[in-house]
DNA sequence: TCAATAAGAAACGATAGCGTTTCGATGGAG
DNA sequence: CTCCATCGAAACGCTATCGTTTCTTATTGA
């Protein structure tokens, strides 16, 4: 449902630039993209509860009108902002284990540490349960995420590095869950040192 | 801010009993009861979205007016409603450290895996956002029910099973945040052999 | 048994969302 | 430079929520 291909992603968190550009993009496809960042605006400030096609028509300086010609619904318009604001990590891919999981760690630590990001995330949780399309969405963009980790594991695993009986989807979700974790459901700190700390405890490198 | 004691938890998943219980309990108590059972009902079906007083109160064959009268707010009555709710797992505490881990994170696996759980928790996490009181109320729920498995590890620690270099707040993490992570966000199946695989994985007692 | 207490039902005006339609303005393509 | 697609603004009737008030009913404790 609803366009999901689109030629210009805009970075999960500081998708704010669609404003001030008169490129090559008709007037459409403008007050589309305003839309969509204006409903991850808006879904970041006011939660699951706020996600209203009123407020992101209001938000965005769009008409109603506008966003029932683009979207059905509020569910169709999450789903397309939240998959062209979606951008993977850069795979880091030297040739060091532990220095790219470090790397990629703190990328993900970085995102969560902003403010956007972790809110969006958890208006997403919410919704999700209740919207399979967005259920599957945010399925195959975590899996995205989990990537360029699954991939340096398996290369660190190729060289023996990492045990040959490990588990490696389950290794991911030992290095990345605890920071989603902390932030979302234990609210506690996420120090400047936990990736490290964890890429060592969990390959036992000590 | 609203009452926080009870003489009455509620069990997190299965607090639907307060219906036929002519109990010593005052009739202020009861329909006091029936209330927080119907919001976490509402709140696990219908999401933060429509976690309204109306709903609640409807759910629960009261009137909007009782409901005002205990509670200046759906925060507040939500607040009360989770704390009531919450039950620790109990610790196992045998001497054997990989059979209570295993243990413990099986009955998280379990909760996790029940629909009602999960459900809360999705809508917990995006109100939280916007409700210090709420999320310093789920710090602390979650706090507590971390606390088991710290206990464990750290008589593990104390007789050598668990290196003594380890951050066993980290590995609480590790051992428990996957769980969440996968049905919350990555929306992947729990396997009934994660709890094992995760401990073995963690503790390197392969 | 009786009076105090607290419940339920219903209505209030105000605000906001929904999904749709109408209409006037505007900008981009030919 | 013109014309048509698409925009924004505004209003439609409908429903729901909010927080409060009034009134009636039923339970409970003295």
């Amino acid at each position: 449902m609803a366009r999901t291909t689109s030629p210009k992603p805009a970075g999960t968190v500081e998708a704010t630039d669609a404003q001030a550009r008169p490129g090559p993009v008709g007037r459409g496809e403008r007050a589309r993209q305003r839309v969509l960042a204006a409903a991850l605006d808006q879904l970041a400030d006011e939660g699951s509860a706020g996600f209203t096609m009123q407020a992101i028509a209001r938000r965005a300086g769009a008409s109603k009108a506008t966003l029932y010609r683009h979207w059905p619904s509020s569910s169709a318009l999450l789903v397309d902002a939240m998959a062209e604001a979606f951008r993977p990590f850069p795979a880091p891919a030297t040739g060091d284990l532990r220095g790219d999981l470090v790397a990629l760690l703190t990328s993900a630590a970085d995102l969560l540490t902003r403010e956007r990001f972790p809110r969006l995330m958890a208006a997403v949780v919410d919704l999700a349960e209740r919207d399979p399309a967005l259920a599957h969405l945010h399925a195959d963009l975590t899996a995205q995420r989990r990537r360029p980790v699954l991939d340096v594991l398996r290369q660190g695993q190729e060289r023996g590095e990492v045990a040959a009986s490990a588990d490696l989807e389950l290794l991911v979700d030992q290095l990345t869950a605890p920071f989603f974790y902390r932030r979302l459901i234990a609210h506690r700190p996420i120090p400047p040192s936990m990736a490290s700390a964890i890429v060592d405890q969990t390959l036992a490198l000590r």
